[in-house]
DNA sequence: TGCGCCCAAATTGTATACAATGATCGACGC
DNA sequence: GCGTCGATCATTGTATACAATTTGGGCGCA
């Protein structure tokens, strides 16, 4: 109970986390409490406030929320289906814990989608997208010059979000906004050193390519980008069920 | 409540429709029984015995399958996170109506994924996956040979995750499913004539490029056979609305 | 007769009570 | 002392009751 999970929605309020602002998939959540909730989970997640591993105890979350039961369930299934949490019968949820395997394939499915979308968005991307994505590259590195590392992963995960937005694909862009979330929770398992300079520049070089309708160069930064990301991570040594342990013995991930 | 949902579970048991066999996204139901309803819903609509519009209303639905409104709201929100069904606030679900404009988009997505599982199936397909590819594509004749273009229906989008499943990218197989699912809602509105020799005949060039290892050549077939296919529909002249309109002019969706 | 308002029926949104399942901790026997 | 068994506790699974909202019809009025 010490992660502070922003009851009262101020964060989603200020929209000050992009990721959390674009995060509704529309059709899925029918009442306005259950998606108060979900956003409020969801933006605590990737915010690394919910660590992989922490549980989510629904009786807990409905008194900390103010809503019952059903309305946590509700949230905490479409977080499931996104694979941000995981359920176990009868065993509750909890923020989900990749293991290596499914990194390496959500990394792999970015590669074969964000690249095509790159494209597509440097076809189409007006003046308005490229000052929407310039913006984001500047907030980036003020997050990074002053070392908000956390921040600076969710902005990053935004300005991928950005690009899918501006490729007119709502589907495919839906499908990678799931990757960015799980992608998250993979970058706080399996993050091995915050060698951040590379990315800024990828993220640039990619912003000028869309800029300048370059789309097979936009592509290929892009998956070199990924391929990058995809190298910043530590798969190797650790079993999956190191990670959990670790959680266990370091107190426990939820409080 | 004409239409028959298969309470006792018979069609999923004896297994002859793979698609549905293949339906659970694991992570996501807990509950054997709202699983149980989930795949009823899924497969009645799949089959178009639910056709797109119709009502799903939660008292009635947990009436025919012996459960309460709670477990059938937790089947339904899963169908909505696929958009296999529309939920509105305050108003109840319905089988999913996709526009015009959604078709396009749900086939542009498979274009951009599907091209590349296949290339990935036909570098990993083993003898075990190309029979299974063999099988399905003699049951896919079978069927259209008896003129059950309902059933041929099926069984080709279940072929098309058979090849997604041999590609080793189980995340992205999962997002050819929900893709398949919305196709099949696609073609019960939109589809023009059951022109079906040109697919007969995709499939198996498809399924002989995998089996003898062409990557590229099995890419390019599926990318013709998914524009063929997206060709094959009449999406100009109707506007959204009048989808809708006919059905409820028709005596409505649901009975 | 046509229009608009109000009430009632139906359906969903939410909360809570109860049942069932799994986990933890203690005691007992070996 | 260690392992295993059993009971209590916590948490989830399910059902049902109640509240809120919407829809449709009927009534009244112009």
């Amino acid at each position: 109970m010490s992660v502070q999970l922003e009851v009262d929605g101020s964060a989603e309020a200020q929209d000050s986390s992009p990721v959390a602002g674009a995060s509704a998939g529309k059709g899925d959540l029918r009442s306005p409490k259950a998606k108060r909730v979900y956003d409020a989970l969801l933006a605590a997640i990737l915010d690394h406030r919910l660590p992989p591993g922490a549980r989510l105890p629904e009786d807990e979350l409905g008194s900390l929320y103010g809503v019952s039961r059903t309305v946590v369930r509700a949230a905490l299934q479409a977080l499931a289906h996104e694979r941000v949490v995981a359920i176990e019968a009868n065993r509750g949820a909890q923020v989900a814990e990749p293991t290596a395997e499914e990194a390496r394939h959500v990394f792999e499915a970015r590669s074969v989608i964000e690249p095509r979308l790159a494209a597509m968005a440097a076809a189409l991307a007006r003046p308005k997208d490229i000052a929407h994505l310039k913006r984001h590259i500047a907030e980036e590195n003020a997050a990074l010059a002053a070392g908000d590392t956390g921040r600076a992963i969710a902005l990053s995960g935004s300005f991928h979000l950005a690009i899918a937005s501006i490729s007119a694909q709502p589907i495919l862009a839906g499908f990678v906004r799931e990757l960015i979330s799980r992608s998250s929770l993979i970058i706080a398992l399996y993050w091995r050193r915050p060698d951040t300079i590379c990315e800024r520049h990828a993220h640039a070089a990619l912003g000028d390519a869309i800029a300048s309708g370059e789309g097979q160069r936009a592509a290929d930064l892009m998956m070199s980008h990924l391929v990058d990301l995809l190298s910043g991570l530590d798969l190797r040594p650790r079993r999956q069920k190191e990670g959990r342990l670790q959680d266990l013995l370091s107190g426990g991930g939820e409080r």
